[in-house]
DNA sequence: GTGAAAGCGCTAACAC
DNA sequence: GTGTTAGCGCTTTCAC
């Protein structure tokens, strides 16, 4: 193992100065052909790599960007990771990647290491933090899964979310249309930033067909998931409370609700029609198959790391709050047969 | 937003210099109790953070560490990196990923890509590149799911994987147990390093029972999943090869081929057993759920981050060859009532 | 079209 | 116990 090499390395091989093989590399500047052909074949021969760190201290950031999720082993955020690491990496990009299990003060650790490594941009999931404060934070930021005014955003903050509203208004078009007439919904833990668009274009989309949903059908637990939703269901039943159908604003709350109402001998959807969010993999195993919004992770992924690009490199962007479509899945715990 | 404050600020402000300002900061050489103390309150005060690029570039490498994976969107690899992106995080170090999606080129690439970026260390999960280039590269090295002979391990190469072999004779031993005398295993695909330790560990164990497991019950498709297990399984039955027991080497094979059996209306456990691998969360949402063989995600991540951190303080190690057990999680697709 | 040289922010000799 | 200084590898002004 050699010496690593550097510039200085082909500089000397081709008799030229640090100063000529750089701007080569960097396709800046004047050069003559003959010398790029030397420089580029030394540069082959040598098998020269720039060395990044010394990049990113003279243009003071690296070219990573960093990424911000709760937590990378649920499917739709690794969907979208999946999906935009792949198109950053095309671009000469790498992704530094934090969890925070959904803990504000996490996530303010991690914009401080993050903010030490000089990254060209952050990447922030389903973050309920303060927005306020990445205005003022030099690098630029791309919100997923969460809706921002753009007219609040500075030019360094931007947001891709999925079509919440329009989500939550699916759900309810297809529970009525399965004969509900007393949907519940269950949100994600309050501080979701996605809760209160879904939420509000469910309400919305009962209301045009004439309902007006109470708010005592509105189901907000502290705790997102599988577990919460059962517990939630099996209170719901026993108390009595009147209701023929939910939409649960996670695949993982849909698939809860199923068990227990399976486990009740309740049948879905003759009498309780379920409407689930997401659409991920699980959500084709419920019993019975789950009916669901999908969500488009791999359009997100990309336009998100567009997005990021373009601010990266001061190129105009066409907007700073891109919403991605939904769309209905139907699969078998909607629209009872007789109907 | 004023320039970003360095160490010559803290220096200029404590009326000491630079050199001191650095020892305090990384706790080495000597100096007062009293300059200590100015110096931690100017950093206080003014907010100072150590410029991470220009550490990076003075010792030649960077706190980050490199991880490769076919996929985050695969849940037991996901589960494995939010474990170990923890740990790492901890210490000071982050995680820069990249998906190779099974492709050895991708993976070329990519390491190409690390050495660029001067990582401390590399992790590199599921890989079916040729090992000896790791021996050969200064930066450590762990791989996970990948056995290596430790004799053949320089000392920047280790390995941390499931008893393979061990799920494998487990799994042999609860289909015998199950009733099952000629079962036949769907392995991922061969390229897989994992295959050869499963699918020995599941001959061993039959053999250790007596029986003989020929060549023809081992299906090794090119491609791992779902879908292709529904077709092999599809396959196997219209075949007429008489079989009573399959181990689906991944949980997803094993829900496929479940799906078909189920939809040829053959009953199990009663007419053929089922084991999966990995445990993942979807085994529990089988018909009927499944019983399978669980793998210690968590631990798999924390024995990585432990390794990999040794290796790059340069502390000797236990072992560059770990083994993280397994276990039989028995659900309802095997043991037939009637045994 | 090319070279010399400064400097990004930090650490570690080395001197005192 | 503290200061001076070289230099990590690169890019970019400024000369010529």
């Amino acid at each position: 193992m050699g010496r690593t090499v550097t510039v200085r390395d082909i500089a000397e091989k081709c008799g030229v100065s640090v100063a000529t093989v750089s701007r080569v590399i960097n396709n800046n500047g004047r050069f003559s052909q003959e010398t790029e052909h030397r420089v580029r074949a030394a540069i082959e021969e040598l098998g020269y790599q720039p060395n990044q760190m010394a990049r990113a201290l003279r243009a003071r950031r690296t070219d990573a960007i960093g990424v911000i999720v709760p937590s990378i082993a649920n499917e739709f955020y690794s969907s979208v990771i999946l999906s935009l690491q792949g198109e950053l990496f095309d671009e000469g990009f790498s992704i530094i990647i934090y969890n925070t299990n959904g803990s504000v003060e996490m996530e303010r650790q991690c914009h401080a290491h993050l903010a030490a490594q000089n990254v060209a941009g952050i990447i922030s999931v389903n973050s309920h933090e303060d927005v306020r404060l990445a205005l003022d934070r030099p690098v630029p930021t791309v919100y997923i899964d969460r809706f921002l005014d753009p007219d609040e955003m500075g030019s360094n903050v931007a947001s891709v979310s999925s079509d919440n509203f329009a989500s939550g208004k699916l759900a309810a078009e297809e529970l009525w249309a399965s004969g509900s007439r007393h949907p519940v919904t269950i949100t994600p833990r309050p501080d979701a930033p996605v809760t209160e668009m879904r939420t509000s274009g469910f309400v919305r989309g009962l209301k045009d067909l004439g309902y007006e949903l109470p708010a005592e059908s509105i189901f907000t637990p502290q705790v997102t998931g599988y577990e919460t939703s059962r517990i939630m269901t099996e209170r719901l039943i026993s108390s009595g409370y009147p209701f023929d159908g939910i939409f649960a604003q996670t695949d993982w709350e849909a698939i809860g609700a199923l068990e227990v109402l399976r486990s009740h001998h309740i049948r879905v959807p003759e009498e309780i029609a379920v409407v689930g969010h997401d659409d991920i993999m699980i959500a084709q195993f419920g019993r019975p198959p789950l009916t669901t919004i999908h969500q488009d992770a791999a359009q997100i992924g990309t336009r998100t790391a567009h997005l990021i690009l373009s601010m990266v490199r001061d190129e105009p962007i066409e907007s700073n709050s891109i919403l991605v479509p939904v769309g209905l899945v139907r699969r078998e715990s909607t629209r009872r047969a007789d109907l």
